[in-house]
RNA sequence: UCCGUAUCAUUAUUCG
């Protein structure tokens, strides 16, 4: 079993998950321990919906889950539709005698968060057994997530209060909610508080800093900011980029981009995005022209948010026509790519053509915002 | 009783 065990996790993780199902299969006996290692390769991929398909396997082969197994088909309960499946899992921790370990607790403030029950995670929360960071940082999590900033930042404060130190996830969270809210004091004041609790910040840390810098209106702190990440990973560039170009530092953003480069880092496709976003006008169109081949030989073009980067950088840079190209080359849609397309004639005054795509977009089943 | 465990930074559309 044990040998097995390990195969199946190891295959889990190089593998496809067609070689996991197979090894899974042509196992003697599947005791849980398999059984987790099934689900966690297929939720490793993704998908959910088989995790909880599996689920329901197991449950009709009699294996009765454990510790372990109830942590990791939790995380399979990530949307409204799982909730039901969510709350049985509650249940099965309840009936188990588990409601007082502190990793399914957290697992559940998540479950519940996620599903958007947020009042069931905070029920989950307040219960007066043992807190540590973790379940603190997925408690703070749960207001940023919601747009809740300030409530964030008070419960973190209420945390520190109760004794219990932050460790980087906090900061991660701290910095995030003074981002969105433009909060550069208290942002200042996380940021120091994180050089002095954790020694050197790490990459994504300081990319965080960095990030709420520039969110902030802070240009020139972001730069510097920037300047000394020790490691930057290609979301530091791409943080760095989205700053320029949300400053309009167009130029600049381009000159980073080519810096970005020739360090050897691979744009991804949030770095086409905030290029694309600065090809202003009609001069820009080669620049654009060059990032369409390379997003292409990257095959990237399949992209939603990148088609829609590219379809707008057309308009801007070319005219309606190189839009309405595009839009139609993209494989997949969805209503901000609609958006992008219908705005595009509106704003001509191309009325008619703008209602006629709208109706064609409610045909193809999407529903505007 | 050996194998599997919780929180983790950046995107696209709007004279909105």
């Amino acid at each position: 079993h044990l040998v097995m065990n390990a195969l199946l996790n190891m295959y889990s993780t190089l593998r496809s998950l067609e070689d996991v199902r197979k090894i899974f299969i042509n196992m003697p006996e599947r005791n849980i321990v398999a059984w987790t290692a099934l689900i966690d390769a297929f939720l490793q991929h993704g998908c959910k919906a088989d995790a909880l398909q599996y689920l329901r396997h197991m449950q009709g082969e009699g294996v009765f889950p454990d510790i372990v197994f109830l942590l990791t088909i939790m995380s399979a309960c990530s949307e409204a539709a799982t909730l039901s499946q969510g709350r049985q899992l509650h249940v099965s921790i309840l009936e188990m005698g588990y409601e007082f370990d502190i990793f399914l607790r957290t697992a559940l403030v998540n479950m519940y968060g996620n599903c958007g029950v947020a009042e069931d995670a905070c029920k989950v929360f307040a219960q007066p057994f043992e807190q540590n960071v973790v379940l603190w940082n997925s408690f703070i999590s749960l207001h940023t997530q919601l747009g809740l900033d300030d409530d964030a930042l008070q419960h973190s404060n209420r945390m520190l209060l109760e004794g219990v130190l932050p460790d980087r996830v906090t900061f991660l969270h701290g910095l995030s909610a003074c981002a969105n809210k433009s909060d550069i004091v208290e942002g200042i004041k996380i940021h120091i508080l994180a050089l002095s609790v954790i020694s050197g910040l790490d990459v994504m840390l300081g990319t965080s800093v960095v990030y709420m810098y520039g969110k902030c209106g802070h240009l020139e702190a972001a730069w510097q900011a920037f300047l000394h990440l020790h490691d930057r990973s290609v979301v530091s560039w791409n943080v760095m980029l989205g700053v320029l170009t949300q400053h309009g530092e167009f130029l600049k953003a381009f000159n980073l981009f080519g810096a970005m480069q020739k360090q050897g880092v691979l744009p991804d496709v949030f770095t086409f995005v905030h290029v694309l976003e600065a090809c202003l006008g009609p001069a820009a169109l080669t620049e654009g022209e060059h990032l369409h081949t390379y997003i292409v030989e990257m095959g990237l073009e399949s992209e939603v948010a990148v088609g829609t980067a590219l379809v707008n950088m057309y308009g801007k840079c070319s005219g309606i026509e190189g839009a309405c190209r595009m839009f139609e080359e993209m494989p997949k849609h969805n209503v901000v790519s609609w958006n992008t397309i219908i705005m595009a004639h509106v704003q001509r005054g191309k009325h008619r053509d703008a209602f006629q795509l709208f109706t064609e977009m409610h045909s193809k089943g999407i529903s505007p915002d």
